[in-house]
RNA sequence: GGCCCGUUCGUCUAUCGGUUAGGACACCAGGUUUUCAACCUGGGAAGAGGGGUUCGACUCCCCUACGGGCUGCCA
């Protein structure tokens, strides 16, 4: 059975030496697409073998950021830097088969190799150990490395599932280093030997790991190894269409929870980047994963663009549920460092939420729209709203608060008693709608005044009426 | 420098030799409306350039330009 057809193991495998960036965040959600869109395993691998640049916290904010965009991992994370000693053997093992060789070149004749051949003008020095086919008799007592025994003619192809049939000559690559002269592994034998003890199928990652994807291919050959199915997709680049980088602002992960965006709208926007599925554009993660497929993904680099994640952020905002949004709205309150809702403003919101998230497109702008459910009495009014209280409008407010006194609280009922008293004073619906917005919300945008009305009840809505109108 | 990958509206993309080159976001105009949004209708907007192959190329091949990646005892 090939990798192809065994039940499908994916992995995210990042090196903990940041946060986990907007381009990494795709390809887990890739991976995990793919793994549970097909009763799969969806695998976690650090890649913390680079001890100077590893860090604990680093580790800790990629968990923080998968757990935030909802990709949940299979079993145990693994720590490839835990593994050494099984590369180690996995590197001896190659050495015992002949397909790897002790190195004694030392880092200061290659590098004086490299810088002859190009004062020569050779544009590609391939450094070609003298050791490779050495007599273990002559091999001298000093710090060695071992390196792969690669070929040195023909040529290796990648048979890729997204860049297609990728062909490398052999002789274009050299002995690659598998185990250092300290005894550590490189990363180049670590990844292999973690995916193939991992049990992975499907290897899907950036494309800046194409090239390197024909040397571990070789380690796959060396050690006898089932190839598994590649799968390299294209990196995300700026809005301006360069590398993305701090200058483009939102980079990490977490900066876009600090945003508000959703992180269902996240999943979706972010899936949408590379992958497409005919036209849809806005879709569940039920749908998602039942349309996830490799020969969706596109082969070229896309650009980040905020307008269409704030779109597809409002519409997920729309489509969820008032009961799972509240507890998003405090999450995010929470992460992002903002006092945490009482329980009045709480039940206030949730009145109200049912209107409110149809014009949010982020939770700060739903927070924002929200305005009048969070103030408490008395709510100060601005400016450009205490000039729809002049002396006339006061008296219509006065007289409307009457109106109100004994209403039955519903839409239609309140609507009845508005435009009763708006048409008695010959004004337009609009012009006291005004009047009212401004002494329920204090401003002078705000949701519909029968909204508010509703998500207030009674008792506040008058109470703001008559501190109005006092 | 070398090797590898890529190039359809401003952006994300559909198209898998034959379409008036479709959709979405954004933008513009109009409509609706108690404000702002939302919503509805309409509009402008694309195959990098040049050679082939073919009855016919956005689709296949080559070259150029541009963009990206790799080229470590980093991952």
């Amino acid at each position: 059975m090939s990798a192809a057809e065994k039940p499908v193991v994916t992995r995210f495998a990042p090196s903990p030496t940041g946060y986990l960036h907007i381009g990494g965040a795709r390809t887990a959600l890739f991976n995990w697409l793919y793994a549970r869109g097909r009763k799969g395993t969806f695998l976690l691998r650090i890649e913390d073998t680079d001890r100077e640049r590893s860090t604990p916290e680093a580790t800790a904010a990629i968990l923080k950021g998968l757990t935030w965009l909802g990709l949940d991992w299979d079993g145990e994370v693994v720590s490839q830097f835990a593994r050494k000693d099984r590369h180690a053997e996995v590197a001896h093992e190659m050495l015992a088969r002949g397909t790897a060789y002790r190195c004694f070149s030392t880092q200061a004749e290659i590098e004086a190799f490299r810088e002859a051949e190009k004062a020569r003008g050779v544009s590609y020095p391939v450094f070609l150990s003298p050791w490779r086919d050495a007599d273990p008799a002559s091999h001298p007592d000093a710090p060695y490395v071992i390196r792969m025994k690669a070929p040195r003619t023909g040529e290796t192809v990648i048979d890729d599932r997204v860049q297609g049939r990728v062909v490398i000559q052999n002789a274009t690559l050299d002995d690659m280093i598998v185990l250092r002269s300290d005894g550590t592994p490189t990363y180049m034998l670590a990844v292999v030997v973690d995916d193939h003890d991992m049990g992975v199928t499907h290897v899907i990652r950036g494309d800046d790991h194409l090239n390197n994807a024909a040397r571990q291919q070789m380690v796959y050959n060396a050690m006898g190894w089932e190839i598994p199915v590649w799968a390299h997709i294209p990196l995300i680049h700026g809005p301006d269409g360069k590398k993305l980088s701090k200058r483009h602002g939102a980079t990490g992960l977490e900066e876009y929870q600090a945003l508000g965006y959703p992180a269902a709208a996240m999943r979706n926007y972010l899936a949408r980047l590379g992958w497409s599925h005919g036209d849809a554009e806005f879709f569940s993660d039920a749908e998602a994963k039942a349309w996830f497929d490799l020969d969706g993904i596109g082969r070229s680099a896309a650009r980040l663009d905020f307008k269409k994640l704030e779109n597809l952020s409002g519409q997920h905002i729309a489509a969820t549920p008032d009961a799972e949004l509240l507890p998003e709205i405090e999450a995010f309150l929470e992460a992002s460092g903002q006092p945490a809702l009482s329980q009045v403003q709480k039940t206030t919101l949730a009145k109200g939420l049912h209107a409110l998230k149809e014009r949010a497109k982020t939770f700060p702008d739903l927070i924002e729209k929200a305005r009048f459910a969070l103030v408490s009495r008395p709510v100060d009014i601005d400016a450009a709203a205490a000039k729809t209280l002049d002396p006339v409008f006061r008296g219509i407010l006065t007289e409307l608060t009457q109106g109100l006194q004994d209403a039955s609280w519903t839409r239609e009922t309140l609507e009845g008693i508005v435009s009763r008293v708006a048409g008695e004073h010959g004004v337009g619906l609009g012009k006291i709608a005004g009047s009212l917005r401004a002494a329920l919300s204090g401003r002078t945008v705000s949701p519909s005044v029968f909204d508010m009305m509703l998500a207030l009840g009674q008792e506040e809505t008058l109470a703001r009426l008559k501190d109005a109108t006092a």
